[in-house]
RNA sequence: GCCGCGUUGGUCAAUCGGCUAAGACGCCUCCCUUUCACGGAGGAAUGACGGGUUCGACUCCCGUACGUGGUACCA
């Protein structure tokens, strides 16, 4: 019998949240719903300097909005907490001082300056990247050093001080990654990370093991960036006597830039013109950030793209429910190769729902961006355009740039489209066409059709060559639907008003 | 530098030792439409390199190269 399946998306509150966070949620979320599992939410804020009033609710929205709410955690509720580190600080000291009891950890009173002196004696001496670990421990102000009165007279006069991890030498840790397969490390290349912090907060080392144990964490997901670092987690476990409890790791591949080297960063969002983070964000500076949700994406689009990058199911489809996903997904799966960020793909899918919804729908964000440009329609009319150019759409907020003339005249003609063939007789044409307009008693886009058609019969002129400076006349330019049901659509009135007003710009 | 992880078309990727190497995005051509888009039909484009193992290697092993991550009292 195996235990119950838990697993949990622990984000910093440092700023908003962008797609590999929201990826990794995602993977949490799938995993929980396919084996009935919860799937909690933890708020990781043990750096007090980092900490970004706002993030919280910001991560919760993001959540809510892509459709893959907790069940537990910050915001949820539950047995297991506080699920915000903060909140947790007085019971971090305990597991560091009984690591130290053990000989697994020990008090170090080393001051920053005195760090960073050790580590530009070191540079100097030629190792570029200094550790405080096995080696250097030694000549350092930490209670395997100090005589122990002098460790315990420090203690009581309350001078600043961290807890590091002990790291073994010559040991070997390794572990099984449900993506990766077995992992091995060598302890002598890990340094003696910090614990406990000298303001009395658990390091993320420190708190993602006792926490994952105390809230019974099944499966830990997360970035391959802690690959590095698990095996002090690994130690954790067993040092602190858990070892039969600990969480079976996945580490995420990541998502790359899309251009050039590296994982996504927030920069590459402005730098390429896409946006990185879930919803729009503003820093404290002032600096916007763009969101997938204000850019008009879908939350399932986002959802479906995402899910797809670093996982697949093996079947040609591509489009997937949230349900269908929750079927299929397998943590065995997720690759191990970090994949490339490719907006284009990102658009298709969007495109692909926005076909998908009802034009009540599109219309509820159209009618938004009409009254922003004081634009009076009715519902129904509304409602009718988006049908109308929907499949032309890629964004939610696409129907404007795409039937703006259905509100407007056009407020400038692509006179290049007309000119070059333009005419005395298909002048004359449209002079004709505007009184067989006027004489016709219903405006049918059949009928609209007929007379048109009819009319360049009779002048012998070829309806292509019409309808081209026809669509000019109604839109101003080489897009849209077809043109008679753009003149069905805006009227009898208005399309004759509108090749009488273009007529008077046509003077080539 | 050291350590970890990775490497199938431009990108996302299938493949679990039998490959004439799927599919999707993007790109190109054609059809539809005398607009744009949608849709349809085609096309170009892939196993990093070198050694093994094997009847057979994209698949397994080793090395190299390259990429990526870590190397904080940040997560």
């Amino acid at each position: 019998m195996s235990k119950r399946v838990r697993v949990r998306f622990a984000p910093s509150p440092t700023g908003g949240l962008h797609i590999g966070g929201v990826r990794t949620a995602l993977f949490n979320y799938l995993f929980a719903k396919k084996h009935s599992g919860d799937f909690l939410l933890r708020i990781e804020d043990t750096d007090q300097t980092r900490f970004v009033e706002g993030a919280e609710e910001y991560i919760i929205e993001t959540l809510k909005w892509c459709g893959i709410e907790p069940n537990e955690g910050v915001g949820y509720g539950g047995e297991y907490g506080p699920y915000r580190q903060s909140e947790r600080k007085p019971m971090y000291r305990q597991y560091a001082e009984r690591l130290v009891e053990a000989g697994h950890a020990y008090y170090a009173f080393d001051t920053p300056q005195e760090l960073e002196e050790m580590r530009e004696r070191m540079k100097a001496a030629g190792n570029p990247a200094p550790q405080y670990n096995w080696a250097t421990r030694e000549y350092m102000k930490n209670s395997l050093t100090l005589p122990s009165d002098v460790v315990k007279q420090k203690l009581e006069a309350g001078e600043p001080h961290v807890i590091r991890i002990k790291m073994p030498r010559n040991e070997e840790v390794k572990f099984e990654d449900l993506i990766r397969g077995w992992v091995s490390f060598q302890t002598n290349q890990v340094d003696d990370k910090v614990l406990l912090k000298a303001d009395g907060m658990p390091t993320y080392h420190l708190a993602v093991v006792v926490d994952d144990f105390t809230m019974k964490i099944s499966h830990a997901f997360r970035g391959e960036e802690w690959l590095p670092s698990a095996p002090v987690h690994v130690l954790l476990y067993k040092y602190l006597g858990w070892e039969d409890q600990m969480p079976l790791w996945a580490h995420l591949p990541l998502i790359l830039k899309p251009d050039g080297n590296g994982k996504l960063s927030k920069r590459d969002g402005d730098r390429l013109g896409f946006p990185v983070f879930s919803l729009d964000w503003t820093t404290k500076d002032g600096e916007r950030q763009s969101g997938f949700r204000e850019r008009g994406f879908l939350p399932e689009a986002l959802i479906n793209f995402l899910v797809l990058l670093g996982w697949n199911p093996g079947i040609a489809q591509e489009i997937f429910t949230l349900d269908e996903m929750v079927e299929r997904f397998d943590i065995a799966r997720v690759h191990q190769a970090g994949a490339k960020f490719d907006f284009e793909k990102c658009k298709w899918f969007n495109h692909q729902y926005v076909q998908k919804i009802s034009n009540s729908q599109l219309a509820d964000v159209t009618e938004k961006i009409l009254a922003e440009k004081n634009i009076k329609a009715e519902r129904a009319f509304v409602e009718h355009i988006c049908g109308l150019v929907k499949e032309r759409c890629t964004f939610m907020n696409d129907v404007w740039d795409n039937a703006f003339f259905f509100f407007q005249r056009p407020e400038k003609y692509d006179v290049d489209a007309v000119k070059p063939k333009w005419t005395e007789e298909k002048r004359q044409f449209f002079d004709l066409l505007i009184s067989r307009f006027e004489d016709l008693n219903t405006w049918e886009n059949s009928e609209i059709e007929k007379v048109f058609k009819d009319l360049a019969a009779e002048k012998n002129i070829k309806v292509g060559e019409l309808q081209m400076p026809f669509r000019i006349m109604l839109c101003g330019g080489k897009f849209g639907p077809p043109v008679f049901e753009i003149a069905h659509t805006i009227g009898k009135n208005e399309t004759v008003e509108r090749i009488k007003l273009a007529l008077t710009n046509f003077n080539f």
